[in-house]
DNA sequence: GCTCAGATTTGAGCTATGTCAAACAAATGC
DNA sequence: GCATTTGTTTGACATAGCTCAAATCTGAGC
């Protein structure tokens, strides 16, 4: 299925698009479907869509009618209050779904950022709708992506509720690593795509905190850091520092 | 349609269980619905089950077969660590629906339990999915439970990673009035089904710290507090705290 | 290569919140 | 009614993380 874009600024593009021949199909479809099943979910990709790094895929109150599939890129999402405070409410990457806070109002409730330049496949709502009375298996997958998501979440307020800064960090980069392999990146090695001020503000910390908990990784052989890269010495030390809490 | 339970030990009840005759259904249940379907949906719940305080509705790594919609009560979930330590992840109370944590893994990932004697219809889950395949405004609705309880994850994020102990307690304060207010209780008083340390809890705070902040409160005119019985004296107050930020 | 803006690190001191301890109050069981 | 347990408040003190400030590093543009 080749489509073309009736509106070259938003920035789609003429391509063949088709989960059934995409290398993420695993990530963001269900997985053990018949080949006609297959082939009606590939026609829930209308268009792909490219957002370079710092532009928005969506913005809060923006009217919602697509979710969208993470093609390239990493993305983080945040929510903003009247005086300017933001929060950082996830970083999502290749074959993770995003839009699902639209759905509840029809409108957006937060903004999405691209960290890099990125694609994400538009997958218009109503057609996932649509077609997920027809098939089960999309169903249900639609229906654990969300689930997924609010699993996620408690993992967050868990972090900023009752740990403290090494072990969010240490969580923190933990749950990076661990997707990232899970896409075939190495999982002692990793690129941050993100700021010190964005992993602060996800993980409820300033700035300098950040910093200075990358730091004593670092004095502690934990960690080497070099600007964005990093490499993970001791991930057991990490996950230690996760599991057990502070001495008292 | 009156069910009796095949095991009275489950706790259930022989009740005539029927939404279309609910006081709670425009909570739990999408609002424009055609007799029929709305008759179809009656089936939904098979039964009701009455949980005590202090008993669970459901446990973390327990079997996932229900949502729960709650007639009566208020519920508390929290997820835990390995060292003990307990997140509250959110209050709930009646009308709205338990247990979506469970779909991504068909296991429950977090804990439920009453704050106070409680009761719950019981919704197979794999019926819900078979009905919401028929009826769009059912499985739309479903999605819009989902994606509001994403939305509000996100606003408790904010709450944990940005906020201080006064804006914390306050936005608690806020949104539970609202809640109540939309059940028809008053919006100046209330009672708290939970304790201190549960409200510390969910907030990211100490007991001591939720303590000394309704101390505050109190010394400042912006609410009466005796026991688990509060009145807002001053609602503007406890607004303007959650809007401005501290003058820090 | 040089300049400039943005990002990061580090230090010094501060403060909001945590910790520990004790008193008190309310609920529960006998 | 009394004893016991559980929950709450308050005080004194400690500290993790914040604030402010300055130095340093990095990458983009020229």
């Amino acid at each position: 299925m080749t489509i073309r874009s009736s509106d070259p600024h938003m920035n789609t593009q003429a391509i063949k698009v088709a989960c059934s021949n995409c290398n993420l199909r695993e990530l963001c479809m269900p997985v053990d479907l018949s080949p006609a099943d297959l082939q009606r979910i590939d026609t829930l990709v209308g268009s792909r869509r490219k957002v370079k790094r710092g532009e928005s895929l969506y913005q809060l109150g923006a009217e919602f009618k697509s979710l969208f599939a993470i093609r390239s890129g990493v993305f983080k999402t945040s929510v903003t209050i009247e005086d300017g405070r933001e929060q950082v409410t996830g970083f999502q990457m290749a074959g993770e779904i995003m839009g699902l806070d639209g759905i509840v109002s029809d409108r957006h409730t937060c903004d999405a950022v691209a960290l890099e330049n990125a694609e994400v496949c538009v997958m218009p709502f109503n057609e996932i709708e649509m077609l997920s009375r027809e098939v089960s298996a999309l169903q249900h997958h639609v229906h654990k992506i969300m689930s997924r998501e609010i699993v996620r979440e408690h993992s967050v307020m868990m972090m900023l509720g009752s740990m403290r800064a090494e072990e969010r960090l240490a969580a923190f980069l933990l749950n990076l690593t661990q997707r990232l392999h899970a896409r075939g990146f190495s999982r002692s090695e990793l690129v941050l795509r993100m700021t010190r001020e964005e992993i602060g503000s996800y993980l409820g910390l300033k700035i300098e905190t950040v910093s200075r908990t990358f730091s004593k990784f670092v004095d502690e052989g934990i960690l080497e850091v070099k600007q964005k890269n990093l490499r993970i010495l001791k991930p057991d030390a990490l996950q230690q520092l996760v599991n057990a809490p502070a001495c008292h």
